[in-house]
DNA sequence: ACCCTCACG
DNA sequence: GACGTACGTGAGGGTG
């Protein structure tokens, strides 16, 4: 136990718990819970690393305080808490009674006061540590007092404070009066911020030095802030910390206690958390609570071990090869996978001490060189009865194809899983991954390297450092992996996770790694064409708006057209002011010619500035081709998504947009092949629904929106006009969004009436559809999730939500998903099926991108017609369903004649 | 960090 | 009666 007294900002530390844990964990009552756990595990991690002899909890007290009392103002523009975490707060407060900790809290004062206070009235008697987060708090730092962010793990001395701000934190409370507070509504001055705070401060010395000195400044600064010399006397008022409120209390009060215990399961109990470290009796090694779950594998770094020696990392091979699963972490230079050369390895195995063995640092330390440990190693990665595992192993086995090594071992993936297990929810990286399953904090990379411009790259980072990060990954990805492989067998998941996920990851290396080739020069030439017309419209719109203005900023554009202007037609508010999108610059445009020019500039500028700068700049050097990085991980649908560049939103509607694809081309002697599914969402609402009508449609082979028109206004296909045509085809698609009247009015431009009139027509038609939707949503309220063909689920838990719009849009959220989720299994499937044909029967032909429902190849010309028997077939016969598949496939020198 | 807008399926 | 009104993404620019 160390001797010092701990004095935690609780207010800070609820806030960063309730953000830190992702909403939906809830207990049996249906309490959030997710703010109490934080809390919970991040005052278990802070009481077991400070280990501290006495402590002290400090709330803020709800209601106003004296600064209120002094500015009304202040913290106004603050938001009251969510409700969700409002709920916690009590919870949490018992929380801390059970843990034993005492909580002080005053009336009319904010926690900054109070610890303000007792930091100074025990100071001469112990050392003394702030938790918090809140750099206000830094100006309490002194000699014999410290704060730690633990969020962070960034420790503040005085040297650390002034290093940070450029004041020592005596002067802390005067530097945050005179740059002002946004967040609590501290004015401030004008024009003042940290950086220029900083200068006047090394110059004058004080805010009194400043306003002595005032002469000595000059322009605007002089007259901003000599004109804020009362609104700086106020601020001062606000930011200084109180330090003068009087306790009876003494430091053996505070003198830190068990936990009660029995008090402590109850609540556990209550919250749905498992035991833990807290609720652990020291005479007691097994779990009580009924022993549901194992006992929680610590991460323990003293058991991680480094290797350096040849003889040590045969040792370990021989342990690797023996086991069934082994988890494996690649430390490199760089996440780029192109450019990462590696520099350390780490391994966990069952059992085992977590190991990590350095090749690259720069440290004087001995280290195995790569091609001996890659060499020694290559059996491990090719034994094809081991399953390796990593978290995103997609990303190592790139980097390990760079250096030849194959991963012939069979693969797993934590972050897949995860995603597969929770696919709602939008964090699947390790750092969270530990927090949620094994209540670990993860060591940061930025703990380790640095952050922003100081980053240092990992080989340089200090190797007993570098250690303790890389083995900690591989620990801790063998733990996740053992809980949640047991879940992805009980919740079904087993077939889409190795015969659809797995299988998937090694295509897409495959994939990303050849990249997509482009014609640069041909790029470059568009869109000097486009800057040129650009530069004409910019200077029509001035002339139309009859001033300048930054045609880009939707603020000013709504000024210009709404008040300058007064234009009355298509207004329609946004959260903050009118709206300029396109929708209201199309029904503008027959009145005032400005619109479509803004329409015109728009467009050229979004094809511009999105693409034809951006991608010639992604064009890899070693291999003169773009690469893009697909992630399984991110749409809750199932659907892959595209990212650095997004390749599966290129444009392909409208004159100029349509030549961007015409850049896409293929290597000499090449040609690009494109494969779409057609109509592939309604051909699963026609399977989904069991709809007869619809289904015969698609047997028949005719268009399904003319015939969809001929069945609403019951003509014959020939009869059916072009308007008939066109608002079939919206509810065709609308009907797959769960679209009500009022959107199909504006989309086919009729009165509510008869579009409400029109969607009755279509479910008389197609009466399935309709129970379709219902049996989808009552499934979705039974179970709070929906599935997908291939037993993809996905949790909707707003599906209860008492508010009618969040609810709604969990109804057509679940009645999209099994579609859109089905379609996704669907070309995945085919993808793995083609990828390994194309290795057997057309090793020089690559599959090069996928959108959703198009697959793109490039080819050589001779095996041109194999291919597309090829693609035609497997894409066709991936899956059966109720109705046909069909797919178009065309070709051409590049993407644009493909289609 | 958030909003608006817009590119795709 | 008021409110808002179709799903899933990624990216760029403006603003505070």
């Amino acid at each position: 136990m160390k001797n010092q007294l701990l004095i935690i900002d609780g207010s800070s530390y609820i806030f960063r718990a309730f953000y830190g844990v992702r909403a939906g964990l809830t207990n049996q009552a249906g309490l959030p819970t997710n703010a109490v756990f934080g809390f919970k595990n991040m005052m278990m991690q802070l009481l077991k690393e400070e280990d501290p002899s006495h402590c002290i909890m400090v709330f803020d007290k709800p209601g106003p305080t004296f600064r209120n009392e002094i500015y009304p103002e202040y913290k106004a523009n603050r938001e009251s808490a969510p409700d969700d975490l409002k709920l916690q707060f009590e919870p949490i407060y018992q929380l801390n009674n059970h843990l034993n900790i005492p909580l002080v809290w005053l009336d009319r004062f904010e926690a900054d006061d109070v610890i303000g206070s007792l930091a100074r009235k025990f100071a001469g008697q112990i050392p003394i540590t702030i938790i918090s987060g809140d750099k206000d708090l830094t100006q309490l730092v002194t000699d014999t007092t410290s704060m730690l962010d633990t969020m962070n793990n960034k420790r503040y001395t005085p040297e650390t404070v002034k290093e940070k701000f450029g004041v020592p934190p005596e002067l802390i409370a005067e530097y945050l009066a005179v740059i002002g507070d946004t967040s609590d509504n501290i004015p401030g001055i004008n024009g003042v911020g940290p950086k220029t705070a900083a200068k006047l401060f090394k110059q004058f010395g004080s805010i009194t030095g400043i306003y002595e000195n005032l002469n000595q400044l000059k322009g605007k600064q002089k007259e901003s802030i000599s004109n804020s010399r009362e609104l700086v006397a106020l601020s001062l008022r606000l930011t200084n910390i109180r330090c003068d409120l009087e306790f009876n209390s003494q430091l053996d009060d505070y003198r830190r206690k068990e936990p009660k215990i029995d008090e402590l399961s109850a609540f556990y109990q209550e919250m749905n958390f498992r035991p833990d470290a807290f609720t652990k009796r020291a005479d007691d090694d097994s779990n009580s609570a009924g022993g549901q779950v194992h006992s929680n594998k610590k991460l323990d770094y003293s058991r991680y071990e480094m290797i350096t020696r040849q003889e040590r990392l045969l040792e370990v091979r021989q342990m690797l090869l023996k086991q069934t699963r082994i988890v494996f972490d690649l430390e490199t230079t760089s996440l780029t996978t192109n450019e990462a050369e590696i520099v350390g390895i780490s391994f966990a195995w069952e059992d085992g001490n977590p190991v990590y063995i350095p090749v690259a640092h720069t440290d004087q330390v001995e280290q195995i060189p790569l091609e001996t440990v890659l060499d020694i190693l290559r059996p491990v990665f090719e034994k094809r009865e081991l399953r390796i595992i990593a978290q995103n192993i997609k990303y190592d086995m790139m980097v390990l194809a760079n250096y030849d090594i194959p991963i012939n071992a069979q693969i797993g993936d934590t972050m897949i899983q995860s995603y597969l297990l929770d696919a709602h929810r939008h964090r699947h990286n390790l750092d969270d991954l530990a927090m949620r399953h094994l209540e670990h904090v993860m060591i940061k990379f930025e703990d380790v390297a640095g952050k922003g411009k100081k980053q240092i790259p990992f080989s340089q980072v200090p190797i007993a450092t570098a250690m303790q990060y890389a083995a900690e990954d591989a620990d801790a990805t063998f733990q996740i992996h053992d809980i949640l492989s047991p879940r992805i067998t009980s919740e079904n998941l087993e077939t889409l996770y190795e015969t659809i996920e797995l299988p998937l990851c090694r295509t897409l290396v495959k994939m990303e790694t050849h990249g997509v080739k482009l014609d640069k020069a041909y790029l470059n030439e568009l869109c000097d064409k486009l800057r040129i017309d650009l530069v004409h419209l910019q200077n029509t719109i001035y002339e139309q708006a009859g001033e300048e203005f930054n045609i880009n900023s939707t603020q000013q554009l709504a000024t210009i057209l709404f008040e300058k202007m007064d234009i009355a037609i298509g207004r329609k508010k946004t959260k903050t002011g009118y709206s300029t999108d396109a929708s209201v610059l199309a029904k503008i445009a027959p009145f005032h010619p400005i619109a479509a020019n803004l329409l015109d500039y728009r467009t050229k500028n979004k094809l511009v500035n999105t693409y034809l700068s951006v991608l010639p700049s992604l064009i890899n050097p070693k291999t003169g081709r773009i690469h893009t990085s697909y992630s399984q991980v991110v749409a809750a649908t199932g659907r892959l998504s595209s990212s650095n560049p997004n390749l599966q939103n290129i444009p392909i509607k409208g004159e100029d947009g349509s030549k961007i694809r015409a850049a896409f081309i293929a290597d000499a002697g090449n040609l690009i092949v494109s494969a779409d599914y057609s109509q592939i969402e309604l051909r699963f609402l026609a399977h989904l629904s069991e709809d007869e009508g619809l289904i015969s449609v698609f047997e028949a082979g005719g268009d399904i929106h003319t015939e969809t028109a001929a069945a609403v206004y019951n003509a014959g296909a020939e009869g059916v006009s072009h308007e008939q045509r066109q608002a079939a085809k919206a509810i065709n698609f609308g009907i797959i969004y769960g679209m009500g009247a009022f959107r199909l009015s504006q989309e086919i431009n009729v009165s509510n009436a008869q579009a409400k009139q029109f969607i009755e027509a279509y479910f008389d038609r197609y009466p399935r559809i309709k129970s379709y939707m219902d049996d989808t949503i009552a499934f979705c309220q039974e179970n709070a999730y929906v599935e997908t063909m291939f037993r993809r689920k996905r949790a909707i838990p707003d599906i209860h939500s008492k508010n009618h719009m969040v609810r709604t849009a969990a109804e057509r959220m679940a009645i999209n998903t099994r579609i859109q989720g089905s379609a996704a299994d669907l070309i995945k499937i085919a993808m793995i099926d083609i990828q390994n044909k194309l290795e057997q029967e057309l090793p020089l032909t690559r599959m090069i991108m996928q959108v959703h429902d198009e697959l793109v190849f490039e080819v050589p010309q001779d095996n041109l017609d194999d291919l597309i028997g090829l693609v035609k077939k497997s894409m066709e016969t991936a899956v059966s369903l109720k109705v046909p598949l069909v797919v178009d496939v065309g070709h051409g020198k590049n993407w644009q004649e493909a289609h």
